[in-house]
DNA sequence: ATCCAACCGGATATACTACG
DNA sequence: CGTAGTATATCCGGTTGGAT
């Protein structure tokens, strides 16, 4: 693969032309050169770039200077190109090539040959779903990309987004700013989880439509999902409101760890259905209705404006969309029984915005 | 704002060079 | 030595920057 030069990189790196010269390099130079490396011409080369052949002879002059180097010296009828300006030509075609497509708008993107990184930033249980069937997709069609997975901090990823520290951010949707745009990808229920033999749930029986019960919720031990430590979340939120309250005993920043400490303790958890429902059977965890009802939270992700247009983004963002948007359709429903819909507990109270102006593009 | 000298790039004309 | 091709001398028009 054919390496890529900024400009700067070609002009001082590659070229070894000055800082000083820089300003007064005339782009129009490159041509000619690229010109004189086609046609080995004079005045082939003229022909080609629409001059006369003194004045590609005069440029060519001003090469030599500015590089140091004859770079075309004469053979037979025409102009051999020296060892120095054979070394610049791959740089030169990719810059010039680049350029071009950037001026003319028309820069396509080839999944089978791009080259670049990724930064998501999302929190593990999304990870858990998106990230193994969005990388078998990458590794069949884009096996040059690269995807780097950030820890989604609520209060920072939008300054992640803005100072280009993260691509695309997948978090419950809040109130965006201008700059960023975003699709909608699925909704994300809430359940409530206790080990199996839980004595108060054992205690309350088998309860009716699943729901557990109002005090057992506030009075048992709650395990709560903050990457921020919080120490309260949305669930606190809306008890209060009641004037209810329930008791935080663990705060942890990720979902996976979740599970565990709550089949091997008296905690419960509320987490998303999907996280409760995968897990639940293994780790031997009863899933329950909270009694208070919350909305869902609507999963979307988030770019940045100046990314909107990028045609790598945009096929990034359509391979996110495609793996994800499915989860909306074949949600998993409770084994014994419906459910309603739970709001995530550790989210600072999302003001559900009405956009529907997301889409992946 | 205007003038003007200096500079630059390109054109024409022509000198120079390599090759068959 | 003729031909093809490159390099150079000179001129012209446009741009730039300093002086007024």
């Amino acid at each position: 693969m054919a390496a890529l030069y900024s400009f700067d990189q070609l002009i001082n790196y590659r070229f070894n032309i000055h800082m000083s010269n820089i300003r007064t390099f005339d782009l129009n130079l490159l041509r000619v050169f690229d010109a004189m490396l086609r046609e080995r011409s004079v005045t082939r080369a003229a022909e080609r770039v629409g001059l006369s052949q003194p004045a590609v002879s005069h440029a060519l002059a001003r090469l030599r200077s500015l590089l140091g180097d004859p770079l075309f010296v004469r053979q037979g009828q025409g102009m051999a190109p020296t060892p120095r300006a054979l070394q610049l030509e791959p740089p030169l075609r990719t810059a010039l090539s680049r350029l071009r497509s950037a001026l003319q708008g028309d820069e396509e993107f080839d999944p089978a040959s791009e080259t670049r990184a990724f930064r998501i930033a999302m929190s593990d249980f999304f990870a858990t779903l998106l990230l193994p069937a969005l990388i078998r997709r990458i590794r069949s069609e884009a096996p040059g990309l690269c995807v780097q997975l950030m820890d989604l901090v609520p209060r920072n990823y939008l300054a992640a987004l803005e100072r280009s520290k993260a691509d695309l951010v997948l978090l419950p949707e809040l109130s965006f700013p201008d700059w960023a745009e975003h699709a909608r990808l699925f909704r994300s229920p809430f359940r409530m989880v206790a080990r199996a033999g839980h004595p108060r749930l054992r205690a309350a029986g088998r309860p009716p439509r699943h729901t557990v019960p109002l005090e057992l919720f506030c009075d048992a031990p709650h395990v709560l999902v903050s990457p921020e430590g919080r120490a309260r979340g949305h669930v606190d939120r809306v008890l209060a409101a009641q004037g209810l309250s329930r008791r935080v005993v663990m705060v942890v920043p990720h979902f996976l760890s979740v599970p565990a400490i709550v089949a091997a303790t008296d905690l419960v958890a509320t987490v998303p259905e999907r996280l409760a429902w995968t897990l639940a059977p293994q780790l031997g965890l009863v899933v329950r209705e909270p009694p208070v009802p919350l909305p869902a939270a609507q999963i979307s992700m988030v770019w940045h404006r100046r990314a909107a247009r990028d045609p790598a983004h945009r096929w990034l963002r359509d391979q996110v969309a495609e793996v994800l948007r499915p989860l909306d359709a074949g949600r998993p429903s409770a084994p014994d029984g419906p459910g309603t819909e739970h709001l995530h507990p550790a989210m600072p109270s999302p003001p559900l915005t009405p956009s529907s102006r997301g889409q992946p593009r």
